[in-house]
DNA sequence: AAGAGGCCCTGATAGC
DNA sequence: TGCTATCAGGGCCTCT
């Protein structure tokens, strides 16, 4: 589900909810992510206070008060659910744990605050909580990722430098993490629309203009899906159980065999399967 | 060494 | 209705 725009939605509300609260109780339902949380986690947690809360690609970064850090990733499937309780007596009181808004089933994580309790759920297991002792690891662990598209480090003599010889098209290039971070599948073919490129182009080939509205739409698609609470296409939801509404601005994911949204452009949007991944893209505006 | 492909997992949907 | 097959927004590992 979440690419960066989605996490950002989920960090700004964390960072509305959560922030400078200590946690007061961890209760993990299922440790099964996509690395098995640890046995210390709950005890970890205990007692710390959440300093901030930063993300950094598709990741939130939980800066907690013993200078380590909490590394949450969605993965496909995993949402975050936040249940408010104004009563006294919190963490027993029983609407507390039966809220209406959680899902049913694949709760894994349950980490309680004074007055809300955040409920992490992923069917699909392939998100994770990850404990970073501190600053150094923290950097090691993103040492391999490229640089967010809002990073003026993402600019146009590096993609000269990245683009050089390389024969691999430009839509898995923008997935490739270590090149850029922070776009997902939607994303790309949604930018590789707007720059009217097509997505199999080999990025040797792409001249300098190219770069530029690469660069440029990047930022723009994922500042205004931000600015939309991110797009909801099955079950993306922020932490209220609130839909973005992204998804009602697609240029060309999931629209198939409808008509190119371009004023003058009389092309039909069509479906290919590049690397396993389904992309989207006018078979006429985009070359 | 770059690039392609497999795999982790569950659930929704399509097709028979 | 009920079976099976396919596909889904990510990322990491392996193989060539």
């Amino acid at each position: 589900m979440p690419e960066l725009p989605e996490v950002e939605v989920v960090r700004q509300s964390l960072d509305k909810n959560i922030k400078q609260k200590k946690v007061k109780k961890v209760i993990i339902r299922n440790r099964n992510l996509r690395f098995k949380i640890p046995a210390y986690f709950e005890n970890f947690l205990k007692d710390l206070k959440i300093n901030k809360i930063d993300r950094f690609s598709k990741y939130l970064i939980l800066n907690l008060s013993n200078k380590s850090y909490c590394l949450i990733h969605l993965g496909m499937s995993g949402t975050i659910h936040m249940v408010h309780n104004n009563q006294k007596n919190q963490l027993t009181n029983t609407s507390f744990y039966n809220s209406p808004i959680l899902p049913k089933k694949h709760n894994h994580i349950e980490i309680f605050f004074e007055s809300l309790k955040l409920v992490y759920n992923d069917p699909r297991r392939f998100g994770f909580f990850q404990i970073i002792k501190n600053h150094h690891f923290l950097k090691k662990r993103f040492a391999h990722m490229g640089p967010e598209p809002f990073d003026t480090k993402f600019n146009q003599k590096y993609f000269f430098l990245s683009f050089k010889n390389k024969k691999k098209n430009i839509k898995n290039f923008l997935l490739d993490q270590r090149f850029t971070s922070g776009i997902g599948n939607i994303y790309a073919s949604e930018i590789l629309f707007l720059c009217k490129i097509d997505p199999l182009k080999k990025v040797k080939k792409l001249k300098k203009k190219d770069h530029q509205k690469i660069i440029f739409y990047s930022r723009k698609v994922l500042s205004d899906a931000i600015k939309k609470g991110g797009s909801s296409i099955r079950d993306f939801k922020n932490t209220l159980g609130k839909k973005g509404t992204f998804q009602n601005h697609f240029n060309v994911y999931q629209r198939e065999g409808l008509n190119c949204k371009r004023s003058k452009c009389s092309g039909i949007i069509k479906k290919k399967t590049i690397s396993k991944r389904s992309t989207f893209f006018c078979n006429t505006c985009q070359k």
